[in-house]
DNA sequence: TATAAGCGCAAGCATTCACTTGCGCAATAC
DNA sequence: GTATTGCGCAAGTGAATGCTTGCGCTTATA
C-alpha cells in the first residue's frame, strides 16, 4: 500500500524547464527545425527521416511546440508542423553580445594588414 | 570477483556529448560566460556569485573548458578563467540562417505601415 | 463497413545532468 | 615550521532526458 502511495507521487512527465536554449541543444530538434523551416511537414513525414520511432519524434515536436518554436496546424488526421522561429531572436541577441569576442581575431588581422600596407606604401 | 569486473566497467564521468549548443543550454553556464567575458575570474570568485557549492561551479567550468568556450590560465594556486568564445560563431551562423523567419513580421509591419501611409497621403 | 493511416497518451527504462559531500594536494600566508 | 586558501578528484543522489513499446482514438481509404 505504501508502495502505491509512493508510486503515485512520481510524476512521470513533469513540466521541465524548457527554454529556447534547451530546445536547440538537441541535434535531432535542430534537424527538425531545419526540415520544417524549409517546408511544413506532418509528424510522420518528419519521423521517416530519422531512425528513431515515430513517438520519439512526436515528443520532440511536442517539446518544440511547447516552447513556441513550431506551431501545429491540424488538417484532417494530419498535423502539419510549421516553423515559428521568433524565439530564436533571443539566442541571436545573446550570442551577438559576444560577437567581438570571436571577431577580435579578424580585427587583429585587419589591423595587421592595414599596418603592413601602410608600411609598404606610405611610411606614415 | 565478477562484481569487481562489472564494477570496473562502470565509468562514472563518461565523456558525454558536449557541443556549444549543449554548453549554452544551461543558465548557470551562460551566467559564468557572462562573468568571465567581462573580466577573467578564478574559479572561487565565480563560485562566490552563485548559491551552489564550489564544486558545482568547478564542474561547469570544466564543461565549458572541455568544449573550448573558456581557457584556464594557471597562476600559482589560482586558475583564471578567460572567455574563448570563437565557438559561438557556429551558433550565430546557425541561428542566423533563420533570421528571416523572425524578421518577417517586422517586414510585414513595415509594409503595412507603408501601405497605410500611402492610403492616407497619396491614394496611389 | 472493414481496413489502414496519422497521431497522442501512458508507462517503463537506461543514460545523462546538476548537484552534493568528503578527501587530498599544492601554493600561499602567518 | 603550521595554517589557510584554491582547487580537482571521486562517489553518491534525485531529477531530467531521450528513447521504447503498447494502446486507443480519430480520420481517410478500400
Amino acid at each position: 500500500m505504501l508502495a502505491l502511495i509512493f508510486a503515485s507521487t512520481y510524476l512521470h512527465n513533469m513540466k521541465a524547464r524548457r527554454d529556447v536554449y534547451q530546445a536547440i541543444a538537441d541535434p535531432t530538434r535542430r534537424a527538425i527545425i531545419r526540415m520544417i523551416a524549409a517546408q511544413p511537414h506532418n509528424v510522420n513525414s518528419i519521423a521517416e527521416k530519422f531512425d528513431v520511432s515515430r513517438q520519439a519524434i512526436s515528443l520532440q515536436v511536442k517539446i518544440l511546440t511547447d516552447c513556441g518554436l513550431i506551431i501545429i496546424k491540424q488538417r484532417g488526421r494530419d498535423r502539419f508542423c510549421e516553423a515559428q522561429l521568433d524565439q530564436l531572436s533571443e539566442v541571436s541577441a545573446w550570442v551577438g553580445q559576444y560577437r567581438r569576442h570571436w571577431e577580435t581575431k579578424l580585427d587583429d588581422l585587419e589591423a595587421y594588414l592595414k599596418k603592413l600596407k601602410k608600411e609598404k606604401y606610405g611610411k606614415q
